[in-house]
DNA sequence: CTTTCTGCAAACGATTTGCAGCAGC
DNA sequence: GCTGCTGCAAATCGTTTGCAGAAAG
């Protein structure tokens, strides 16, 4: 953790300390409530502080189609640029890293869709689901 | 549409057909609520039966990280295999083809991936987030 | 008849928000 | 003191579910 600045408009609270250290401690994206319990806040201000990180750009909302998780955004994380694999199961999020090619494939492309449909693109996401190695045994 | 065959275990009644109709004739993914009203059948109908539908493999839902959205299946759509784009302003979500190159390149990235970490992949989902034409300029 | 499907209304659950008190400048 | 942050409880809203009656076979 140690250096996570928190730009411009926003004020270094304990609670958003606490949550950008569980952040920074945990090995995978994590849940509002799993982070509020481990950094001791209410939910609702875990959901407020996250929203207004996430506004602020320290933190990337990771939206998986069952209960949000939020990870730090990836110019603050140790962890280079991933994707998500998510359990369509348990729920549980893990990052891996795309090859350079296949990253570098995606950026063209998305350039080109942009210039086509005369949108803003403003993020890509890769998302696999499936099954995690503890889930799929029993299925 | 004509000959969207429900599979096995599936009646046919007039609110599916409605539902299907309506999702053929369909130019991007739609809500259960547009789909419920352009059909004529109650939400809750329209939900229950989109459900049924995903699960026999008819129809895909696609989780926008608002308010989700189904379209036909791709072996039943005109439409080959696509990826969404999805303006964060108004919410539409519209198609687009990737690159076939790219596409290869995708799957076999997958294959690696759930060789690697012993999971087993089910569906992969590389979506564009950003502002459409209509929504580009006023922001 | 029995089974499945329907619409309505009620329940659900993740997320957001209003508010009164508290903390920091 | 003003401002922003907090926790609580209540509201929101997409989605799901229980139920009694209708439809299909």
């Amino acid at each position: 953790m140690a250096s996570v600045l928190a730009p411009g408009e926003l004020r270094l609270t304990a609670n958003r300390r606490a949550l950008l250290a569980a952040l920074d401690k945990a090995t995978r994206p994590l849940t509002a409530d799993e982070l509020a319990g481990s950094a001791g806040v209410a939910l609702s201000s875990a959901y407020r502080n996250l929203a207004e990180l996430a506004a602020a750009g320290v933190v990337a909302r990771v939206s998986t189609g069952g209960i949000d998780c939020f990870e730090l955004a990836e110019q603050f994380s140790d962890h280079s640029h991933h994707h998500h694999l998510m359990c369509i199961e348990c729920g549980i999020v893990t990052d891996f890293a795309p090859s350079p090619q296949l990253e570098r494939l995606i950026s063209r492309e998305v350039e080109e869709l942009a210039a086509q449909h005369g949108c803003e693109v403003i993020s890509h996401v890769f998302d696999v689901r499936g099954l995690c190695r503890q889930c799929r045994p029993r299925r």
